[in-house]
DNA sequence: GTCTATATACGGATAGAC
DNA sequence: GTCTATCCGTATATAGAC
């Protein structure tokens, strides 16, 4: 059935839950750490991929748990090694540097985001699905993954001006996508004309919310479907041209 | 014209502007370091009011520019002295420690807000003006110390536990009051009945986004009060039983 | 592959001159 | 009221044992 042209009933798409996400989507926290082992095999001294792999993952949970509280430049090497088991030389064998640390987090994090962002996008033709893919799909990568987004989030400022200009962009690309989307979709009639500038920035502060206030959130036990239906409620509200939708 | 209980047609109170609020309420960062001198004249070793307020002024400045930077644990003493004029001892005379600081800029800046936030309210009758004034009321206030509340925002973390449990009421104070606000307009049957607490909580990002992201709105030219009015009809039109506005 | 011990520099804080 | 000089603990990073 044919109805994506019709703006007057538009299909929801609710097929895309959290849990088909996971299954579609091999996100999980060891395929990041194999993913910074794959990148830099030139650096960390350590060769087998098992052994790496397994403290990447107990580096990275003490990073994240330790500057939640005190932030990266509050954060010394002394307590990474306390926290995740490792001795400072053991540290040290996989990052030359705390610089480095904080620099490969953000590198491979944001890669990981946008290629699992973009990807997401092309499967959905309309432009209504493509948005409420868009929201979903962060929602759901920001659950799974949701201490990098903290710390990517919390850590930008320690980086060095140069690695930080390199990530300003991606900064600014989801919210760029939600943009075009939401032009697109008033260009097609589905959308209402509106600043749309200014909505993809206050969307995007919805989506970020909901892993900057994570303790909130769990504390009154909103799931992340939840969350997400109530955003898009709020938004469709608000751009949508025919309130009707089929489910 | 009595039609505060009139759902149908809502008085907007357009005659509160950023530049009516700077003229009635007296936001100013002098104000603020005022009122850190009158409050600290016990631990600040100076005693001339002028001076003081003078050099808290640009201690705080100081502060905020390169915390922005490198975060409050990594901003050194020495960092603070070079930016801000001072010297060790000279800044040692102000604060008796780095935390003291910290604390310091917390619980006035706090009670700064609470207290005109909560002014702000009474003078509003209708649930619809209140909700409104809340909003525009917050973002006024963030405009004018923009500094301030990225510092808070960002630094929460990084004051002790103790420190922290008192001002986790604060945290969540505008919330409530907006989660207040919008149960009472439903009630009263000028709101739609809605999840009134993620409704809060999404407003409240809302409302932070344009102090953590300054730089963003800046760069596009956005005014404070064409941010608030795009928030304020993104909100009502997600929650008032009837469109119609006065204007 | 992981540890302990150590080099060198930088941090917060203070004493006492002006 | 402000400065310089300095104490001393803690930071990053490395060397070399096991």
């Amino acid at each position: 059935m044919d109805i994506q042209n019709n703006p007057a009933v538009l299909e929801k798409d609710d097929t895309l839950t959290f849990e088909s996400f996971r299954e579609t989507y091999q996100v999980s926290k060891e395929a990041f750490c194999r993913e910074v082992f794959l990148e830099n095999k030139g650096t960390i001294q350590i060769k087998k991929e098992k052994t790496v792999v397994k403290n990447l993952a107990r580096i990275f949970e003490a990073t994240f748990r330790i500057c939640s509280r005190k932030g990266f430049r509050g954060m010394s090497m002394r307590d990474l090694s306390q926290e995740s088991g490792l001795s400072m030389g053991g540290l040290y064998a996989y990052f030359r540097s705390k610089d480095e640390l904080l620099n490969t987090l953000q590198r491979v994090g944001n890669r990981f985001v946008q290629q699992v962002l973009k990807e997401a996008c092309k499967t959905h033709v309309s432009t209504y699905q493509k948005l409420r893919a868009i929201i979903k799909i962060h929602l759901y990568l920001s659950e799974i993954v949701q201490a990098w987004f903290f710390f990517s989030y919390m850590e930008a400022k320690s980086m060095s001006k140069q690695e930080r200009d390199f990530y300003k962009d991606a900064e600014l690309s989801t919210e760029s996508l939600i943009h075009e989307t939401l032009k697109q979709g008033a260009e097609e009639g589905v959308f209402t004309e509106r600043d749309h500038l200014l909505a993809a920035s206050v969307i995007k502060a919805m989506l970020q919310d909901w892993y900057l206030k994570r303790w909130k959130h769990s504390k009154r036990k909103i799931t992340v479907d939840q969350y997400a239906d109530f955003v898009l409620g709020f938004i469709e509200s608000y751009y949508l041209v025919n309130q009707q939708t089929m489910s």
